[in-house]
DNA sequence: GATCTCGCATAAGCTGTCCTTATGCATGCT
DNA sequence: AGCATGCATAAGGACAGCTTATGCGAGATC
């Protein structure tokens, strides 16, 4: 069956709840002739007569009566649905991150995000893949590239550097760590890193030769963050991750230099959602931070 | 609070239904391209995800499963609402007639009319007011006048004529009628009536003198009738009224001669509603009466 | 492996729905 | 008599809603 306009039934649910046009336009935002038109328009399309017009005076007849209430009740239906949802989704960020960003940086002070936003709660989705937001169902994400994603918004958060650190303990077994050679007496974590080479490079150390298996791999930097705490090894990290432990003592960074491959840490959101309320609440809290640095 | 458009929740409630945008398309009338473009819409306006997209598939997100039941009842419950408006509206006629043409001429032909519509409630509102359809609930009237009324369509039914008529056992009082002055011997019912001049006019005779009183008025054609046929006077009644009674003895036209004012009686409603089902089956049904006479 | 099919996504642009403006009408009020 | 108010309508404009054309990416087929 066709359905009349829905413009024209959502004109007549406000029109006979006030019971004025005039009033009915007030309330949707339209011209007292626009709502004239639209009930007209119905009328013709239903085939009934469903105000009876006096003079400055509209009164629905017994078909227009018969035909509110069931009109009124669909209409609370979906904008308290519409509603719901609105609130809902507003209420549930989810945010896809690279594992060790959300483990090393964001979860630690996420706490002050949700003190500034009780009413969102956090959903953290883990993943070193890059998503589709098409096709996952994320708000917002952490990831690390060129930051050149078509249809994308990214805000750069941090450079992707990276330094050599390890563990004091194990520093102490070679009397301590004082110039890049000394790397090369100790085992390292992950030797097939290709940082390795670019951070040796950078201090002018071609063709560095690591202890430590090659085939060894974490996967993911934070992992890699715990064995280098475990004394487990050398480990080339991104200090940016590890400001608590360098600052406790747990790891020390022995040189300034680090090295980077243009490689940045990016917040990113689909350009579609830039307006939406959390979006903007979570990418303003994060800015913030940066700045407090 | 600002609904998004209503046409974007309407394809997305027949999406969620199908699962298909381009199931939605054809059931909706439109282009595949033309919901895929809606959904995003409205998916900006609530600020989630509704669907999931995959090659040739899209799957409702956990907010749009959310949504999506509510908005469908809702959806049901404006349909059924619109669908039992048209119905109840196609299933009462309610027409509104000068009270003699529904006791003389109508209610005795609308059994034909029922039987070829027996879906259709007939009401009648007689009354010698011409209504303003805007202003009362009716779908069709019956009027007699020049036929010139904006924004209406009118079909001519008969003409207004006018002759004198009596009972036979009155006529024979006076040993017949003879002549048009033998009505002058006669009592009149109502010999203020303005077409008594006209019909003696019309037979040569200028300015006759009625008997009977020029005060009383039955107001209505066929309430006259009733009192001519009693035998209280001698009535200028319309033909086309009084077939019945003339064909079974109980009224005698002595003359053949007719009176008329450029008066008719005329099918109208208005033009919005031409195509009205309902307004259709009786035109048609009318006019067809007529031919057949 | 190449090609085809299918359904969703999007840009560009068109159309007709929905609206505004201006004005008329008919009550009721002052 | 003049004014205020709310509904009705014609004329015309704006833009929401749509179409067309085309791209993309899986899965199917050859």
């Amino acid at each position: 069956m066709n359905l009349p306009p829905l413009a024209a039934i959502r004109v007549f649910e406000a029109a006979a709840r006030h019971g004025s046009f005039t009033n009915a336009a007030e309330e949707l935002g339209m011209t007292q002739a626009a709502v004239s038109y639209q009930i007209k328009l119905l009328e013709e399309r239903i085939g009934a007569s469903l105000f009876l017009r006096r003079p400055r005076q509209v009164i629905l007849t017994e078909v227009g009566a018969r035909l509110s209430p069931a009109i009124s009740e669909a209409f609370d239906m979906i904008r308290a649905a519409i509603a719901a949802t609105r609130e809902n989704a507003d209420g549930i960020l989810t945010i896809t991150t690279i594992p060790t960003f959300a483990a090393n940086w964001l979860v630690p002070r996420l706490g002050s995000f949700q003190l500034a936003h009780p009413s969102l709660a956090v959903r953290l989705q883990a993943t070193r893949e890059v998503i589709d937001f098409a096709r996952q169902d994320a708000d917002i994400g952490i990831r690390s590239g060129g930051g050149n994603w078509p249809g994308m918004i990214a805000h750069k958060i941090f450079g992707a550097d990276f330094t050599p650190m390890l563990s004091p303990v194990l520093a102490a077994t070679i009397g301590g760590v004082n110039t890049p050679m000394d790397f090369l007496k100790l085992p390292i974590v992950d030797p097939s890193d290709p940082w390795w080479k670019i951070w040796f490079a950078a201090v002018g150390v071609a063709d560095p030769e690591l202890r430590g298996n090659p085939r060894g791999r974490f996967g993911d930097q934070h992992l890699e963050g715990k064995a280098v705490i475990a004394g487990q090894g050398v480990g080339i990290l991104t200090p940016a991750f590890f400001e608590t432990e360098l600052k406790s003592g747990l790891l020390i960074q022995p040189f300034d230099i680090v090295g980077n491959d243009d490689h940045f840490y990016w917040l990113v959101y689909p350009e579609a959602r830039r307006n939406v309320p959390k979006v903007r609440a979570f990418r303003d809290w994060l800015l913030e931070q940066l700045v407090d640095q």
